[in-house]
DNA sequence: CGCTTTTGACCAGCGC
DNA sequence: GCGCTGGTCAAAAGCG
């Protein structure tokens, strides 16, 4: 904020109308010049008005203000010497000068118009500011809102888990109080799993679900009350993994704590009870973002190193695979390819949940990919009727872009995909912008135009991040004065998900710009993300392999 | 020297 | 049972 500028903005409403009262009211006939203090002049101080008001500007011995500040100071010279300290520095308004009211021989014209020009200056300044508190207070609350929204989904994820696992126990215990595990027939096994296979697909996304056929396995086949209370946290989860894995192969420390996708079979033997958790569902909760890009890699602000490459069937490009680097046995995987119809198009899919705080840059691809998997995953919750309707959940999930995000429920994997490419000529950015005013009138998320242009991506390089909102990354104080808190939410009803969600998406449309934005937005909540050590996803890394040789290119 | 990438081999699941 | 495919491993090579 200008040093200069002495109006104290808040950013509710009455700014403007207190801003405009000055614009409109000059006090007996002075214009406020910028360095005008507002809360001095205004603070209802009975002691400070009764000192302007002694001076009687307009009675016949009209007081003569001879220079203005021409000391530099704040006081107002009259004929007589009476000196006014009004602790302000003013211009005169309707005096004829800014300098004098004496004729002083240069042409009242000009002084007019340099008076004017300086008002509205002042004017410009004044909304400028208000619009750009009113701008970072939007954005913070955006992402506040976001991160809010992921943290309660991820709760609610795992109380429905919690809810429907004690359901299975008390089902299982009065249907087949003494059954053994496996001990069934075929046929009893498919009448069972008539009507549950769906959900089931959903549930055990973790490890011990993935490479389990439903059909063999009915649900109860591990999950025993036992087995199912031991579900706590993630890291319990982590480490009984971790545990299989040394067991099974001595490995290094570095892989120790992966979950092959082999796994859940060591896992699944008689003697090794399976543990649920959220992570190990949202393990294999696949969040997949379609996004144009020339870019090697899009960068999501995490550290990635390359394991593997593979040729995949029907698409001549290789796909390349990348596991999360930056805490030691993060369980991140994420899988890119160019789309074998555009190879413009890069398809990165994530998977895994991140077991480590996220830095600023990568929070916003964490948030939206973790909004999408909670989504997808709160959604496998069984209806009434066993049944789940996939187009459903993708409404729910972004029903102001039906046609960029879909779900597949196709085993093993549930993929929620996130096509990010662009519908219309104008770009991704723009199509999601205009679909976010469209959702929501009241959370308008204006975009500069240049962010606009599809290129916008190809042009933007990572120093450039830090400007993107005019800030330092990581400067925190610079906002302290925003507020930001869970009241603004509560003030805000009309932002929805589906605006949070479109909001989102549009950050993650442009590889660089998700990072930047990302990075900015978290410096503005101080990185203090309740969902830090649990988003799902994230990206490229700020060294983001992108020298690393691409598949495809 | 340490880290990353490359690349062939290996393994498991699935369909026929 | 066999072959295909996806996913991962790990030794070798590359790089700063």
């Amino acid at each position: 904020m200008d040093k200069g500028w002495g109006l104290t903005l808040e950013t509710s409403s009455s700014n403007s109308d207190r801003a405009g009262f000055f614009k409109n009211k000059p006090v007996f006939g002075f214009n406020l010049s910028p360095k005008y203090n507002a809360g001095e002049m205004f603070s209802s101080s009975d002691e400070k008005r009764s000192i302007v008001n002694e001076v009687d500007f307009f009675s016949d011995k009209k007081p003569i203000v001879k220079k203005e500040n021409s000391q530099g100071d704040n006081s107002i010279r009259t004929d007589d010497q009476f000196v006014v300290n009004t602790g302000l520095q003013l211009v005169t308004a309707n005096a004829g000068s800014d300098q004098s009211t004496v004729d002083d021989g240069v042409s009242s014209e000009v002084l007019e118009d340099k008076r004017a020009k300086i008002q509205q200056l002042a004017q410009l300044q004044v909304e400028l500011e208000r619009m750009n508190s009113e701008n970072q207070r939007l954005k913070g609350m955006l992402t506040q809102v976001n991160s809010s929204y992921s943290a309660l989904q991820m709760h609610l994820v795992t109380l429905m888990q919690q809810q429907q696992q004690q359901q299975l126990n008390s089902k299982t215990e009065n249907t087949h109080p003494h059954e053994v595990v496996g001990a069934k027939s075929d046929e009893e096994k498919k009448k069972e799993n008539n009507g549950t296979i769906v959900p089931r697909q959903f549930m055990e996304l973790g490890p011990s679900g993935s490479k389990v056929d439903p059909m063999d396995e009915p649900s109860h086949s591990h999950s025993s009350s036992e087995e199912r209370t031991l579900s706590g946290s993630p890291r319990n989860n982590m480490e009984l993994v971790s545990r299989d894995k040394a067991i099974n192969r001595e490995e290094s420390p570095e892989s120790e704590s992966w979950v092959p996708n082999k796994a859940p079979k060591l896992m699944n033997s008689p003697s090794k009870p399976v543990e649920q958790s959220t992570e190990a569902t949202m393990r294999k909760a696949r969040v997949s973002v379609r996004a144009r890009s020339e870019a090697p890699m899009i960068s999501d602000g995490c550290q990635w190193r390359k394991y593997g490459q593979k040729m995949a069937k029907g698409n001549p490009c290789p796909r390349a695979y990348y596991r999360c680097t930056m805490a030691v046995g993060c369980p991140v995987r994420k899988q890119v390819q160019r789309c074998a119809d555009d190879r413009t198009i890069l398809i990165t899919t994530y998977e895994g949940a991140h077991n480590h705080p996220l830095p600023p840059a990568a929070m916003a691809m964490a948030s939206t990919t973790s909004a999408a998997a909670n989504m997808l995953l709160s959604g496998s919750m069984p209806s009434a009727d066993g049944l789940m309707n996939t187009n459903f959940l993708a409404r729910a999930m972004l029903p102001c872009s039906s046609n960029m995000a879909t779900i597949s429920a196709s085993a093993p994997f549930p993929t929620v995909t996130l096509d990010l490419t662009a519908q219309n000529p104008n770009g991704a950015l723009s199509n999601y912008h205009q679909r976010i005013n469209q959702a929501n009138p009241h959370f308008q998320f204006p975009l500069p135009a240049g962010l606009n242009h599809p290129n916008f991506a190809a042009s933007m390089s990572a120093p450039q991040m830090p400007h993107i909102l005019g800030q330092p990354l990581y400067n925190q104080s610079k906002f302290s004065g925003l507020q930001i808190s869970q009241d603004n939410i509560h003030h805000h009803p009309s932002i929805s998900h589906d605006t949070l969600s479109a909001a989102t998406a549009a950050i993650t449309a442009d590889p660089n710009f998700t990072a930047a934005l990302a990075a900015a937005i978290s410096s503005i909540i101080g990185g203090s993300h309740p969902n830090n050590g649990n988003s799902p996803m994230s990206g490229p890394s700020s060294n983001n392999n992108n020298t690393s040789s691409f598949p495809g290119n």
